[in-house]
RNA sequence: GCCCGGAUGGUGGAAUUGGUAGACACGUCAGACUUAAAAUCUGAUGACCGUAAGGUCGUGCGGGUUCAAUUCCCGCUCCGGGUACCA
């Protein structure tokens, strides 16, 4: 029977609809399994060929689990509120929802004819009204809870009021800013006075008016307002991100952009760095990306250090961060961040211009910019500081180097020790003291970190291991520092001034910000969906009557950044349409962690790490059991296109063979992918592609065929190298794809799309169906259990270690050796085979199925077990070298002891002929693996 | 710049714990079947030298450790991802 992949795929789409079989219920008969992909974005591309490569991966693994006996939830829906939505309505005046539900309907398409096992039941959409009311409620307990410092966990905010309100803040630790007391509005604290410093009495808190405690609060709560800084662009009228901003111009119309000040949503998640941290222990995932983790987070234990102004900045103290405070006495200059609050104060009158000049230019670049400069800036500002033990007046500099939002924003130079200090130095010809015991650090930088301390009072001969601790108690014993953990991590800014995103569930009074806790604010209507005139977000377009809910003086206008709605989805899955809480705890508790998470390596900083805060924190309220969201994760690697390309000779019509293309001047051109195929050109077809080469001709090679050139690329439109999975489905079947793009190579590796191999996958699809069409109802002879076995051993310790691409190959190899044998093929050793293969081909499967005597339907079927006695060879090839290089081969029984195998290599022929006369020093006899002869 | 990856035949890749480098597949070449084509099947296929037997080289580059290195260590090159408002 030929392989009709088509009537195929959609019969048994079509049954496993009928039955639901993919819809999951919560059992206690079964353990579950969780098995997640990171969810989409539903862009108007539509799905590429690359998205599928990690749902194909989960699916294999949902399926692979469900034949191991487990309950296997295994849900896919959308990340719908985002930018290029937004973008096609700006330009376009269509609404975001109609471009995002097409987008949507088109995804699912693509999908569902792939054949996941996803339970389409359980889809969810950030951007529904019934999805982000739960968003914007868990914003609303972020606002409304604290984060106690001793206690390790957040708590409810009127916890905090209660304890004020008893005790001041006096036994309070709470997670806040360094100073947290410097963003208040003072005229709100009358009684205050100048020398507040952040403690307060019951007394105090009780006397206060609302709107002082709500200020007070705001410096508390886990989701806060706070003065920050965002790349503004003017004539655009808008915010940029990074990302955007090019050179100090806007990429889009090359508009200047400056920093602007603006007070927007944040997220204290520095409160939880410690246990993004720790919590890395506990979770399954590579070690880069924990390790990147870990350095995002940043924490360093040092100290912060007081260094006094001298002259007329003598009022002034500032403060640095260092991780070496041992090497205090290295240090010869300080540099503050440009954006300092302290320069003006060190810069004397003549240096002024410079100085500002200077500071304007570091305020248009960007931080990575900033980081990346390879040419030393800087400048001083002539005044200085005193050092601390040495007494010694100390340059200060600012440097484009040092980023106000690390630290203090300030550093102790030490040029001895530090890379980039030395090479400053080097630059102002500024003194490198010496403090490194055989080091001459005027002519290179010690970064060794057991090199001993000299010149450095009573730190001498100590190295870093004991002098950091040492120091740490010089500085806390004479009062001019502190033992301090920094970390690099900032909170996280949570205001968009975007319209598709999650309105924030807050009104103003009076400036108070209040939550709105019993409706769901959904968006208003707006005229538009760019930013006013006067740069408010798009949402204050909206009248008092364009909002559903209105509220207090004015609604807050900002939207949620893309990571809200991601940031708890796993949840929602669990129970999808709850319109009382955002997952009932019963559910929660019975699914828990996911199991598996598969998906890119680019959200290692951003997604991964935010949605960690959230869990940890829902973690604390006790509405869900687990601290971390996800066990074990996969990173997929991305799929690059293959471009081909014709070669037009200049100034004709003539295109040449790639392999005669410098014979001529020729102009290298993309050419559509599907035009080409084995890097072939269709004549015909490209003639007809575009009506410029209508009246192409072309200049072919030997075989008289035109072959083109290729390059692998980003995928992408303009290239004409982007493959969707429908044109595949389409020609080769859902079940060659997803076998396909597992063979491809590992899935973490970022590989190039090229179908150039696929035809050999379908063939092994095809092969199968003949190799069953083969076989009969008879008892199993032994090789082809053996062949079985083999392949079951093999396929089911490569899905255990995630290695999907060798399982294909172990199938391909059991397959064509059953088709090897002069024996006939019987049904019930192939049932086995079948029952591996239905992950990856389960149309295939199910078809064969019942065809070889299969009860019910094959995704139900059992996951065989090798028998080990099938496993066992009889015999061992062992390679023989001399000098480590192989001169023959020798075959020995498996039972061949150490000593026996020695005593038969060395008697051989062929091992005298190789000595030829040579000594033999050495025999390595590994057995089962290997004979090396020493000579 | 900083952080995290990657590099193996003409191509995608395999080699699981330091033990036969190139499994499996594509492509190419040769052959069988066929009036012919398609499909299918069989064989060859890392490079170089050699009629052959056989030998030399070979896992991005340069060193090192080891009886033995794609695998471990040191130093580079190139490519990809992230770098806080793309998702």
């Amino acid at each position: 029977m030929e392989y009709d992949f088509r009537s195929i795929e959609k019969q048994w789409q079509g049954v496993w609809s009928e039955k639901k079989s993919y819809e999951v219920k919560e059992s206690g008969e079964k353990p579950k399994f969780y098995a997640l992909d990171m969810f989409p974005y539903p862009s108007g591309a539509g799905l590429h060929v690359g998205h599928p490569l990690g749902y194909i991966a989960s699916d294999v693994i949902a399926r692979y689990k469900r034949h191991c006996g487990f309950n296997v939830l295994h849900p896919m829906g959308f990340d719908s509120f985002g930018l290029p939505a937004e973008q096609y309505a700006i330009a376009t005046g269509q609404h975001p929802a109609i471009t995002t539900e097409t987008n949507i309907t088109r995804y699912r398409e693509q999908m569902k004819q792939i054949g996941f096992a996803f339970d389409w039941s359980r889809e969810i959409r950030t951007s529904e009204p019934s999805y982000y009311r739960w968003t914007q409620w868990i914003f609303g307990k972020l606002f409304e809870s604290w984060y106690d410092v001793e206690a390790g966990r957040a708590k409810p905010l009127s916890e905090l009021e209660e304890a004020f309100s008893n005790n001041g803040n006096y036994s309070i630790t709470a997670s806040c800013d360094d100073e947290w007391w410097k963003g208040l509005d003072m005229s709100l604290f009358p009684h205050f006075g100048e020398h507040f410093a952040g403690t307060f009495t019951a007394t105090d808190w009780n006397s206060m008016s609302k709107q002082a405690r709500n200020a007070i609060l705001m410096q508390f709560r886990l989701a806060y307002l706070a003065n920050s800084e965002v790349n503004w662009c003017p004539e655009l009228g808008t915010v940029l991100a990074n990302d955007e901003v090019k050179d100090g111009l806007s990429e889009r119309g090359g508009h200047p952009v400056e920093k602007k000040t603006m007070r927007q949503w944040m997220m204290r998640i520095t409160a939880y760095a410690d246990r993004l941290i720790s919590g890395l222990e506990e979770v399954n995932w590579t070690d880069s990306i924990k390790e990147a983790q870990r350095n995002w987070v940043g924490r360093s234990e040092g100290a912060s250090v007081r260094f006094s102004g001298a002259g007329s900045a003598s009022d002034c103290v500032v403060d640095v961060f260092t991780t070496r405070p041992d090497t205090l006495y290295g240090v010869s200059f300080m540099v503050l961040a440009p954006e300092h609050k302290l320069v003006t104060n060190f810069t004397s009158d003549v240096n002024k211009a410079a100085v500002e000049e200077y500071v304007l230019t570091a305020s248009r670049k960007s931080e990575r910019e900033r980081q990346g400069e390879k040419e030393i800036s800087g400048i001083a500002l002539g005044g200085s500081v005193i050092h601390p033990l040495t007494g010694r007046e100390i340059p200060v500099y600012i440097a484009e180097y040092v980023l106000a939002g690390y630290g203090t924003g300030a550093i102790m130079a030490v040029p001895a020790g530090d890379e980039r200090d030395w090479k400053f130095a080097q630059h102002f010809s500024i003194e490198i003291p010496d403090i490194f015991e055989g080091y001459d650090t005027n002519t290179e930088v010690c970064s060794n970190d057991t090199a001993q301390l000299k010149n450095s009072g009573s730190l001498d001969g100590l190295a870093k291991k004991l002098s950091v601790p040492a120091a740490l108690d010089l500085l806390e014993k004479d009062g001019f520092g502190e033992r301090r953990i920094n970390y690099r991590l900032r909170d996280a800014v949570f205001s968009r001034q975007r319209y598709w995103g999650e309105p924030f569930p807050i009104y103003y009074e009076n400036d108070i910000p209040q939550l709105i806790e019993e409706e769901t604010v959904t968006l208003p209507t707006v005229d538009a969906y760019l930013p006013t005139t006067d740069g408010e977000p798009p949402l204050a377009r909206a009248k008092r009557e364009d909002w559903p809910v209105f509220k207090g003086d004015r609604m807050e206008t900002n939207t949620m950044p893309g990571w809200a709605g991601s940031s708890w989805y796993f949840l929602r899955y669990m129970d999808p349409n709850n319109n009382k809480e955002f997952c009932a705890r019963e559910k929660s508790d019975y699914w828990g962690q996911v199991d598996l998470y598969v998906g890119g390596a680019e959200h290692t900083t951003g997604h991964l790490l935010y949605s960690r805060f959230w869990t940890k924190f829902l973690c604390d309220l006790d509405l869900i059991s687990f601290d971390e969201p996800f066990k074990t994760m996969i990173n997929q690697g991305m799929i690059l296109g293959r471009s081909s390309f014709v070669y037009r000779i200049q100034g004709t019509e003539k295109f040449v063979t790639f392999e005669k293309r410098k014979d001529f001047k020729t102009q290298r051109l993309h050419v559509d992918i599907a035009l080409v195929d084995n890097d072939k050109l269709d004549l015909e077809g490209f003639r007809k592609w575009r009506v410029e080469f209508a009246n192409a001709e072309f200049v072919l090679g030997e075989d008289d065929t035109y072959t083109c050139g290729h390059e692998v690329e980003k995928m992408s439109k303009s290239k004409y190298n982007v493959q969707t999975p429908d044109e595949l489905v389409e020609k080769y079947g859902a079940d060659t794809l997803r076998c396909y793009e597992m063979f491809l190579g590992p899935l973490t590796q970022s590989k190039p799309w090229d179908t150039q191999g696929i035809s050999g996958v379908h063939n092994f699809l095809r092969k199968i169906s003949r190799l069953i069409d083969s076989a009969s109802d008879i008892d199993p002879s032994k090789p082809e259990l053996r062949i079985v076995h083999q392949a079951i051993d093999k396929v089911t310790t490569d899905l255990e270690r995630h290695a999907f691409n060798t399982v294909v190959s172990a199938l391909m190899i059991a397959v064509n050796e059953l088709n090897d044998l002069d024996t006939p093929r019987s049904f019930s050793a192939l049932r086995p085979l079948i029952t591996l293969l239905s992950p990856y081909a389960p149309h295939l499967a199910e078809e064969v199925w019942t065809k070889i005597g299969g009860a019910g339907l094959v995704i139900d079927s059992v996951w065989p077990k090798a028998n080990p006695a099938y496993l066992i060879a009889d015999e061992v090839v062992y390679p023989v070298s001399f000098n480590g290089k192989v001169r023959f081969k020798l075959t020995l029984p498996t039972a061949t002891s150490k000593d026996e195998i020695e005593t038969l290599v060395l008697a051989d022929d062929r091992t005298k002929k190789q000595m030829d006369g040579r000594e033999i020093r050495k025999v390595i006899v590994v057995p089962g693996r290997i004979v090396n002869i020493v000579c």
